[in-house]
DNA sequence: TTGTACGCGTTATCAA
DNA sequence: TTGATAACGCGTACAA
């Protein structure tokens, strides 16, 4: 069914039809009920193809992300989606499986009208990739890594980790091994790293390169990791920069036959769904990732109507969620 | 960037740039390397919008999600995208919040020639559905229900919960409690339901109403209705139909000062990817979802080549994962 | 081997 | 208040 249709049925031209869809121009009463009872009667739904066209609007959004089976990703997906319905947008999923041309190419693909917004989840952004978001036709906005220029949405990955430092120092811990991942991704391998060692040095604790590890972001990985540190010392507190590597490290303890928190605590970042419900539940750091998918979807929204607002920064919140796994010396 | 700048700069027509894109056609190899040239240059992206106005196809694959932030769903998607990569296709996204409204007006929206093809994750099928399913004007495949007419991928949900019924029953485990959910949802309010009450009947176990209870799907409600059933009798085991409920149960046992699995065994559906790993580790059932994601999309495309394939029915495999949350007596 | 012209389904402009 | 008509950017039949 075609507009061309809908007119002849309703013996008017496209022009009215269209006007009549769209609310705008002027129309007779009478015309106008005789378009709205065809429409009704055929159940005539627009061609959105022929619509994004003509207006040069897709009404859809692309959310780029590097893994979308993972919680963190459909949390965001979520409020990203939360958001484009309220503005009447479809959302694009383009997962990239973590591979950086994937990454580049749908960002050329994305544009080019195909998306009247992109919102990429950052792991690593290289300058190849922002040599492709310069010459970006629409608007981006980064959700997890802070990108010079544009605007991103970033966890407050330094505050959270400090303060989960600081929190296992001022249960004494002072032994506190730390689980991390490579440096490739900034917010989670730089930034909580950072945090970290700043906050054993403010609080005068030696910095041991013993308990440190870094691997990617696996349960397993977390488990080797784990097994690796205790290879050379056996920590009274493990901080890992997720809760994955948390749960894995966790395990490792406890088939060392260590108990946690009795002889260990554990701690994470993320507070996954499951984390309360874990045994022990795990003291981490919840990060609104629903919301910050919402933030992002705003934030497009509003560079959509004007784009001399790029480069904004915003900060979510996060919070301390102390639980069982954590037990003061 | 248009088809007719690139003419311009190579020097050739819209039509020959089009027949270098789209190697058809006859065109002079010098020619076709000046075209090359230019679109490399400028690095062009043909407009897709305008390619599926022409071809009267989006390259886009729709999948309504009842809710996108439940590692099934993403599971899921994940086998979608990974499929729809392949055949260089998009997939966007319709999550409905369980809105059956919603779910409804995505069927309408989605046809129109703006996907390809619908992968629906069905909870329920109602009339409504049926009669908006009739006329849709591209192909859909149902994931996770059996939908009469149309090809449905289909989990195993009969024998798989069978399965759990009878590995517990062979564990000597004789007063199964069981915790499900309305029946609206088919698959897993109905049919998981069915084969718990005819493999109890199968080995003459006693059928008790105060053993089961029904609920919706969060944790919460696999605490609150494990709670209930305490109140009246305490089981041997536990029988979940998803694994967030038995988390739920497992919770409410330990805070009754029961243990798991010395005291009540538990056990769920789905493995969930942390149901190894909580403590006790899950037994349960192993769905392949994003296999079954995988075998959506394949039906997608089948029908979109040949749509005479209609109403096959794909069946998952699943397999029992018995871990440490079963003891037998 | 190449270019011109039309149509995909819609909206907006203009003239009536 | 209405209807023809011209775009939007592309692919292709047809003519050259």
């Amino acid at each position: 069914m075609r507009i061309k249709d809908i007119a002849k049925l309703a013996g008017v031209s496209p022009a009215t039809v269209s006007r009549v869809m769209n609310n705008n121009g002027y129309v007779k009463e009478e015309k106008r009920e005789a378009v709205l009872k065809v429409i009704k009667e055929v159940d005539y739904q627009p061609n959105p193809i022929a619509q994004s066209l003509k207006n040069q609007k897709s009404h859809m959004l692309g959310v780029i992300v590097p893994k979308i089976s993972t919680e963190t990703a459909s949390r965001v997906v979520a409020g990203v989606t939360e958001v484009a319905k309220v503005h009447g947008y479809q959302v694009l999923i383009a997962n990239t499986d973590l591979d950086i041309e994937e990454e580049i190419n749908y960002l050329k693909f994305l544009s080019n009208k195909s998306v009247d917004g992109i919102i990429m989840m950052g792991t690593e952004v290289t300058d190849r990739h922002l040599a492709v978001m310069d010459k970006l036709a629409v608007p981006i906005v980064i959700l997890g890594q802070e990108v010079k220029g544009y605007t991103s949405i970033i966890h407050n990955d330094y505050d959270a980790s400090f303060s989960m430092t600081e929190y296992l120092i001022k249960q004494h811990h002072r032994e506190i091994a730390f689980i991390g991942v490579d440096e490739k991704d900034e917010a989670v391998g730089v930034v909580r790293k950072k945090a970290y060692l700043d906050c054993l040095n403010k609080y005068a604790v030696k910095v041991d390169s013993k308990l440190m590890a870094i691997g990617d972001f696996d349960i397993d990985t977390g488990y080797q990791m784990m097994q690796q540190i205790l290879t050379h010392k056996t920590p009274t507190a493990v901080f890992a920069v997720t809760d994955h590597l948390a749960i894995g490290a966790i395990h490792a303890l406890l088939d060392a036959g260590l108990r946690v928190p009795d002889d260990v605590s554990v701690v994470g970042i993320g507070d996954i769904k499951l984390a309360a419900y874990l045994n022990p539940p795990l003291t981490t750091v919840h990060y609104t990732f629903k919301t910050s998918g919402k933030m992002a979807a705003e934030a497009v929204f509003e560079l959509m109507e004007d784009d001399t607002k790029q480069g904004k920064r915003f900060m979510t919140t996060f919070e301390l969620k102390t639980r069982a796994s954590v037990k003061a010396i």
